[in-house]
DNA sequence: GTGGTCTAGACCACA
DNA sequence: GTGGTCTAGACCACA
């Protein structure tokens, strides 16, 4: 499920919890299901399970699961994470249609760029 | 010119390039201007000069100035950067549309919000 | 009566132990009266019983219940319970004015806040 | 400075980072002041780095400091700080009277005592 | 020097 | 079994 990629620059900790964070936004993994246990999904990954408790600790920081001591870690309610994630996201194209701007971009081209973008056909 | 923000996460180095970066795009620093010296420019904002060389380096690999050995450091065509920076700032853009279109975002809302958005009328 | 909130980052016991001293302080639990028993509570929760157990024992030596082997727990006299409580709860408001005061806080703003607050109106 | 309680039941790291919590808003710890750096604390608490490591981690997410690589820890802007925890420490305070109202508390009793209250000689 | 990440491995509380 | 904390020690990027 989850597939550490070696070349990329970023944490251990951070990949893996931004891979669960976007299983759980995708809804693969649904509301209040469990996630691997630390030492399971450590032993899964050939990783220690130290940074699978961080990017665990990571996720619950962020809203994205509940843990239950002595019971496991599970998925907190989707529908508000991804309105949340979804106003963060509009917030982020924001700042970049600001730099875009200041290098010439003007509405309507934006506009029709966006229009036209092929994720919508899917 | 530049002022650092310390409370910003980023390498020094990283946040004194992006701060040309945008003197660049935005024009404040014409095409073929000289750079401040690397000695100068540690000097003024009390930093080491390796931090500034490690800047201007990655200034040069990513295009926005050229180096003349001996005289200094320059900046490069602004209008070739400015179509290469739209390019890469969509580009981000059409990543994140489609992570919010995972959360639930349609075509007609995300149009909708960026017409919206108040840059525009600036 | 009693509902979990797995969402809560206390341990198990600790939060059941805490819902049933409200419902004692509340009066909803009148005096005398007699809790399930462990092992029917463990089943409604579909909790293990020797949670159940470590919170009525939690509860005990709090002195909200009383035990009679072999018949069960039972709420103990309530208003000495209510009166005790009260100072608990005082003595911890003490705790934080004084961090408030050394935030900056003025006894005129404690008096004038603490006077306005909503909760008095119910 | 700092000195561990080993009595004290919470975990190491969240014991540390709330006394440096405490020395930024006491104003013992001065805005843009540098706090010790994680190995020196470290040896001179007799405890692994990564506990004090892990305690600044914390201090940052909260925001009573900020990092720079390289360079150490700083405490942030305190004014900013001591207003949010004022705030903060109100809000507890709300509870814990909605809890005494509970117990019987009267409005004009707990006006009362916190009137009357030694703190506010000091 | 300074913080950040990671491994290896231990021990504890909770269920 | 399951998560939480902690030690010991290594290696890296940044200044």
């Amino acid at each position: 499920m989850i597939v550490i990629d070696y070349k990329d620059a970023r944490p251990l900790y951070e990949q893996i919890a931004d891979k669960f964070k976007h299983l759980i936004l995708k809804g693969v993994l649904e509301q209040d299901s469990k996630l691997p246990s630390v030492r399971n999904l450590a032993m899964d990954l050939s990783i220690n399970p130290n940074t699978i408790q961080r990017a665990y600790e990571r996720l619950e920081q962020m809203g994205y699961i509940y843990v239950i001591k002595g019971r496991g870690n599970f998925v907190s309610h989707q529908e508000s994470l991804r309105e949340e994630q979804k106003k963060e996201l509009l917030c982020q194209i924001n700042s970049l249609l600001i730099e875009a701007k200041e290098c010439g971009l003007r509405k309507e081209d934006a506009l029709t760029y966006i229009e036209a973008l092929s994720l919508w056909k899917e």
